[in-house]
DNA sequence: GAGTTCAATAACCGTGTGGTTATGTATTCG
DNA sequence: CGAATACATAACCACACGGTTATTGAACTC
């Protein structure tokens, strides 16, 4: 499985996005969803499997803090194709350049 | 399936890598593949219903064009994330209001 | 220490996915 | 016309995926 693979799931995308506000203690996400306590803490293993997530241990509670960085690849993928939508972008790489 | 399970399969980003290119006929992009022919139709398949291709026939062939606006929600989703990685991003929403 | 809470793992299951071979249908070519 | 080409579909199969319940293991709380 790739990183694709692991945001083709909607569950984990929202886990993300949850996460994207702050970090959360597993039961804390758990709350949004309403599958189990298990297929919560699968869909976890999956995202830190790929390092879109890290996890620290606070007591009991399991903090699970976004890792946005491995979504980059998958930023550089889709923004081959962004020119057939936006005709912005294609002067936007020269005034990225120039950005102090 | 939604789109990002439509891209989740590497062999289908490599089609649409294709596409990027000009329209294909399907047995020209057969030959980039180690897969049978059967195998490559269920692909365009997938990706004519999610709209991230469009078919017209020529003769025998099957011109396969590039409809990338539907990767757009991808785009959007994985932008959220962007500044992450890109701090010259914070700016940069201001900057294209500004554009003519 | 006993009970409770938080989370991971194990074992299982139905379904979907990606591949195959075999077949069918147009279309072109000789 | 018959043969060959281009492509889709049907039928099948191994396997991975996302879910479940049951269990286990820490770590608080009383």
């Amino acid at each position: 499985m790739d990183v694709y693979a692991a945001i083709s799931d909607p569950s984990r995308r929202a886990i993300l996005d949850l996460l994207l506000e702050g970090d959360r203690a597993a039961h804390e996400l758990l709350g949004a969803f309403r599958f189990s306590q298990p297929a919560l803490s699968k869909h976890l293993r999956v995202l830190r499997e790929h390092g879109l997530v890290s996890m620290r241990k606070r007591g009991r509670e399991h903090l699970y803090h976004l890792e946005a960085r491995q979504l980059r690849e998958v930023s550089q993928w889709v923004a081959h194709y962004e020119r057939f939508w936006n005709e912005k972008l294609d002067r936007l790489g020269n005034l990225l350049e120039d950005m102090p």
